[in-house]
DNA sequence: GGGTAAACGTACTGTAGGTACGTACATACC
DNA sequence: GGTATGTACGTACCTACAGTACGTTTACCC
């Protein structure tokens, strides 16, 4: 049994609540980052300072921290791939950027990547889905877009989101664990595959 | 606790196993489809006729189950992909059906290929790079002889092998749950994709 | 100042992974 | 043909963790 030093039972003096919701994510991502995709719910909450019952009450069970952590971590690659593409003309050096800007991010956030893409719990595959929704959300929005631009279906767009997102997790997960490649080159080997890598010609 | 019935302790009499490993892992395989993804490892013994400790004898803990199963899955997806495009010329209608008989081998075992690609436990993300390994090994070996026949630098293999894995395992996931497209027509969208559709020009 | 509701911690339950150990059978050796 | 040893089981336990019921302390309102 963990006991927060310092603390009773009982309503707090002040009127304010112990830790909000923001803190708790914030000390979520501090225990995450310590000890791994593995930490219990225990040591989060005495991480934060207080026991299990808060986390419940400001967040929900282990799916739902995994959820709104998962919402940070898409925001944070959302926000820096947008900076990265920004003002970049379409083709296929903003690919690269994009990519190179997923990649990076990704690598900041490593122990928290890997809470979210799998390492997390004892969860149903549906919650891969709903993790990967949250980056695939705005993805598909822009495709969306660019295609109807340009004058095609834009039908493709939410399949195109969710291939592109699974092969950036999975890709991110092999590199951050047993690749030598820069950010960079990677996103350039990336970049060669999406850019039509698999219809190259002989050389002659 | 649960008993299996008929049975009591004691080496078998005939000097056999009671089962053997490729009958548990079909009993594994059994449980996973009838009871879903968060099978426990006793349902699984039962299911087979015997008790925990000989699953942990003949296989071992649950993650070395789950890499058990993932070789069984990743094996009759290779299989059928390559009967698939056997004796088909390289292009994009051979694209077309390696990625279809993906999509298809992986609906004909739902619940396996939620179990594999994550629903499975309590398991660091290095995990699902093993069992995308299963994968990957193959089709890099492929995308490398590919390379080099065609006079390109055969470096990409692996990344594009990982690239390409992950792309399919997402987006099975998203198809198998909440997209009412056949498979054929998914694997015609990501056939575009992976055929250059990011650099599609604008039709005049 | 008393009553009510809020915000905690304490302590429990249930479940599942993993393991120590006892038991029954086979085989080898004399 | 009896005894020792090793093997293949089931039984019963330990531990860790997710999730929850409940008691306690404080703020707030009249």
């Amino acid at each position: 049994m963990v006991t927060v030093a310092g603390r009773r039972p009982g309503r707090p003096a002040g009127g304010k609540l112990v830790v909000d919701r923001e803190s708790l994510l914030d000390a979520a991502e501090r225990a995450i980052r310590r000890d791994g995709p593995m930490v219990s719910l225990e040591t989060i909450a005495l991480e934060a300072g207080v026991t299990k019952p808060v986390i419940y009450a400001r967040i929900g069970d282990r799916t739902e921290l995994s959820n709104a952590l998962s919402a940070r971590l898409a925001d944070r690659i959302v926000q820096s791939v947008f900076s990265a593409i920004a003002g970049q003309p379409i083709g296929r050096s903003a690919l690269v950027l994009f990519l190179a800007a997923n990649l990076e991010t990704a690598a900041g956030n490593r122990e928290l990547f890997f809470y979210v893409t799998g390492g997390s719990a004892d969860d149903s595959p549906q919650r891969s889905l709903l993790l990967a929704s949250n980056s695939v959300t705005p993805l598909a929005a822009q495709l969306s877009q660019w295609r109807t631009d340009t004058g095609h279906d834009p039908a493709v767009a939410e399949a195109w989101s969710y291939a592109l997102i699974g092969m950036l997790q999975l890709t991110t997960l092999w590199w951050l664990n047993q690749s030598a490649l820069t950010a960079r080159d990677l996103a350039e080997q990336l970049a060669e595959l999406l850019w039509g890598g698999l219809r190259t010609p002989p050389i002659a």
